[in-house]
DNA sequence: TGAATGACTTCGG
DNA sequence: CCCGAAGCCATTC
């Protein structure tokens, strides 16, 4: 035990991220000063599995595409928590992601 | 300590 | 925008 720091700060944005809308990994690491780090961020989810209450469905890469669907319990369960929120998706990719992107950078700011 | 890994991002073509 | 390759940095073995 004791992994500090980074998987926490990512759980923490995540949690922050509004219903409905969607992240980057970028966008979050940039969030954290850890800019560049955004696999980091990826990986951070990956152990957020720990936590439910991390929504990692709502973190996707910056094309809006649900490349971490994998790593989720079900095949399309990524996509259909994102559509449970409104957020429409086609072929793992998210429609209007410039319209649904949620920049913790000008929203917590 | 060093090498490998990864749910990404950016650059060049 | 698509494709291929390199870079990044923290975690794990």
């Amino acid at each position: 035990m004791k992994e500090p720091s980074f998987f926490d700060r990512v759980h923490e944005v995540a949690k922050l991220i509004p219903y409905g809308r969607v992240t980057s990994y970028g966008a979050i690491a940039k969030y954290l000063g850890a800019a560049g780090s955004a696999r980091m961020v990826g990986w951070a989810m990956n152990a957020s599995g720990k936590d439910p209450d991390v929504p990692a469905h709502r973190v996707v890469n910056r094309k809006g595409l649900l490349t971490g669907k994998h790593h989720f319990a079900g095949t399309n369960l990524m996509q259909q928590l994102l559509e449970s929120e409104g957020i429409r998706v086609v072929d793992n990719q998210i429609q209007d992601f410039e319209t649904l992107f949620w920049d913790p950078m000008k929203a917590l700011s």
